[in-house]
DNA sequence: TACAACTGTACGCAATACGCACAATAGGCC
DNA sequence: GGCCTATTGTGCGTATTGCGTACAGTTGTA
């Protein structure tokens, strides 16, 4: 697909694209289905994997080779830095008290959003996604939101490479009424999406913008004992997006401080 | 130091090296810093951290790399399928309720602790560990519970290795003292440790186990209001234990379901 | 302006990683 | 049990990949 300039390191891409294979649906793999998986030969996946084992991020009972806890790592540099989910953490768990629900936060990548934190609340069992999780983001609150803060042509690609799978009875039904859906979600700020990807769930969610720059989109879970739609936006609009503003205050001014 | 088989991939490792180098302490890297980190060439440095920009994990302004919230998709597969943490998340969850405390659950990785899952009660703000985080064995409740199950020679390997940093005044001080402890929590079973990480908090640990295969371990943070530690462990040590027996027993049922 | 300390880039070379081909093992079916 | 298929482990010659030097461009400071 992508060109290969004359500086890319195959062997990195094929690196993760081991780690990769190992997916939700797919705990524990022999060398041939990662071999098939990623499209190289059997020796070199062998030999990745092997490789992988010794490093630690792997383990084997000498035919199907599964992810060690050790993987997580990776991703935890990520967390653990001066970045949006550790500086955000603290205000969503302030939001999260104050209005008794879950709350989250996403970024866009590519076609999905990407949870990078949340707090959830142990009373309720809520969805179950965690951190580095991922949903198409034209089906979610904090998708649309993210996209309609998009320019235009961003917005539009992103429309035509999206694939509308109908979850529910109330998914939107056509890629027209999501742009005209995005366009009064860019109009008015927010964006709540109710039982479109799961029955019973609603989500709320309004974007957290430093200046002109969008960080991402903050969400809070709305159980389905709340009341009607109206009082839910008037109740918990003003707290969210206090709590935007405080996570881009924050971010901004300490990563201000470092070089 | 390691060996290298003929079956290594010296580009695997260089792969993670490059990824593990934008640790806590270090966000955004120049091409010169990472080379220095993992001791290559500036031109291999270069042609690695290309790539990874390429595979949309890291970014760059042209001068400082730093990381995309994308690496967390590496550790997200391991998050999300019927492994311990997933299995475990409803029970820690409703333990976290019924103490109205944050409850974690970690694994030994080498001489740290690696958290897996944690449920954090968003009134309260505890200590700022998330998901993937290593914190020494040695100087936690869950650690030297994992430590104490060992066999015996694996755990005079672990003190043999261990690195006692004096945190607090009730730090343990000495490998026989610690190692008098760990003999003190195999007999009972559990592990309470008071302050010795950090002023005020207190740790409760319990192994959990499937049969004969130690899991992990189960924590339970104790806020510093509470009452002191003889009825902490008799308030507390029943459900954490009825909560790891039935984390063992969802886990064996859920992996065994599958083949 | 000159210097220092960075950066990006090209290119010849060596070693790395490739994938074939064969051997060995495991499981299924008569 | 013995045959067959499917999957695995492994050695080896070779092409390619990735290496690092060397040079040129860029930025910032004295």
């Amino acid at each position: 697909m992508a060109e290969q300039p004359d500086y890319y390191v195959k062997s990195a891409e094929k690196t993760l694209a081991v780690l990769l294979a190992f997916d939700a649906g797919h705990q524990a793999l022999t060398v041939t289905q990662v071999a098939e998986a990623i499209s190289v030969s059997r020796a070199a996946a062998r030999r990745f994997l092997l490789t992988l084992v010794d490093l630690g991020y792997l383990e084997t009972d000498g035919n199907a080779y599964r992810q060690t806890p050790r993987v997580l790592d990776i991703g935890a540099s990520y967390l653990s830095g001066l970045t949006l989910p550790q500086v955000a953490r603290p205000h969503l768990q302030q939001l999260a008290v104050e209005l008794s629900e879950t709350t989250a936060l996403c970024v866009l990548d590519d076609q999905d959003i990407l949870y990078v934190e949340r707090i959830s609340n142990p009373r309720l069992h809520s969805m179950n996604v965690s951190i580095g999780n991922r949903l198409p983001a034209w089906a979610t609150s904090m998708g649309r939101v993210l996209v309609a803060e998009l320019p235009e042509a961003a917005r539009e690609e992103f429309l035509s490479k999206a694939r509308l799978t109908h979850y529910t009875a109330k998914t939107v039904a056509s890629i027209d009424e999501l742009r005209a859906e995005l366009d009064t979600v860019r109009a008015q700020g927010w964006s709540l999406v109710a039982q479109e990807l799961d029955e019973g769930l609603r989500g709320l969610a309004v974007p957290v913008y430093r200046g002109k720059q969008l960080l991402g989109a903050l969400n809070v879970s709305v159980q389905p004992g709340r009341i009607g739609s109206a009082s839910i936006t008037e109740e918990m609009l003003p707290l969210m997006r206090r709590t935007a503003q405080d996570i881009a205050d924050d971010f901004g001014g300490r990563t201000a401080a470092r070089n």
